[in-house]
DNA sequence: GTCTATATCTTGATAGAC
DNA sequence: GTCTATCAAGATATAGAC
């Protein structure tokens, strides 16, 4: 079921260094060369579990997309109010950005969405489909229970929110003194509670 | 003084061409061949104006800076309230957006900012640095003028409205219903406004 | 300022030995 | 599964004629 232990080890491995090389570069910032290095293999060998770089980029997506999704569910279960679920959603940012900078994989990948190939825009899509998903029904939750404000349909106030903390990480990596999502989903809250 | 107007015709054109290729693809997603074949002459002719990339890149955000500046500018003058003012500041990022579904160009360069030469990073840097400094002043202004409600400092208020613009663009990207920048903001001021 | 031509390197990808 | 070797295409960049 997971994508992840699907790969063999050295896919796995692969994929790994190439998530990272996303997060860092960006997926047009890289080569099969750079991850081959890395990985401690040569480029053929990189070709042999991946034939081309779309089938790379999706596992990444379809990895780190299951990842997320399990982290999602975990969020639902163990926090019980929207505000605490918003705060535990936005440290999956905070935890990403904290190191070295990294963007989210699908923020990265949104950016370049023009350059990549139609399968692995279409995983990115599903990504951000999928957190709309969830953001909406925990902010529906929130209205509903009255632990946040009716000021703003909640569809409108969820892409508010993955906004906010893509664009955190995004703007955060050229300013001298970032917020970080954390943060700004806690001012966020203090302007959406109730 | 305009950068844009300092260049030569032919420059110039290069320069918007490279402008629209940032905002499309990314810095690392096109190359002095693309723009070639846009502005209607050979690489070696797109060379003799800029000798590297990293020339044409600087220019490039030199360029959208100056023009980005005068726009604020405008803005501080044309209107008085805070919630005027950020309003105008968001139909900026609207109408980039609204363009093909273009990012800003500093937005782009950011997520790319680890593989770009140093030179071309401190003018993005130069950029968020400007904004952040002008939405700040605009923020502090509606706080003491009390158009604003006073919850957080200012600087976090004006990086949290930067983030949120930038992150709108990005996400949009790839959501089949974006909100974009300009309902977002308003969906801000609706919480922040007193 | 623009061109042709070329140099040099990197890219994604494949063939075939081990 | 990994390797060497190779390919064709594309990248940045330069030299020199017009």
């Amino acid at each position: 079921m997971n994508i992840r232990t699907e790969l063999s080890p050295s896919a796995q491995r692969i994929a790994e260094v190439a998530q990272n090389l996303v997060q860092e570069v960006g997926y047009n910032g890289f080569s099969f060369e750079h991850i081959a290095k890395e990985v401690g293999m040569r480029k053929a060998s990189v070709h042999h579990h991946f034939a081309s770089k779309a089938d790379l980029g999706v596992a990444v997506v379809k990895s780190y997309t299951h990842e997320f999704e399990d982290a999602l569910q975990n969020i639902l279960t163990s926090a019980k109010s929207a505000p605490q679920r918003l705060t535990a959603y936005a440290d999956l940012f905070e935890a990403t950005f904290a190191n070295q900078h990294h963007l989210c994989v699908c923020g990265m990948l949104s950016a370049e969405s023009n350059s990549l190939d139609a399968a692995v825009k279409q995983e990115v899509n599903h990504f951000f489909q999928l957190n709309m998903t969830c953001l909406t029904f925990v902010v529906q939750e929130g209205m509903d229970s009255g632990s946040l404000k009716k000021v703003n349909d909640a569809p409108a106030v969820a892409q508010t929110c993955l906004s906010m903390l893509e664009g955190s990480m995004l703007v955060g990596r050229c300013l001298s003194a970032p917020m970080g999502p954390r943060h700004m989903m806690d001012l966020f809250l203090g302007l959406l509670g109730s």
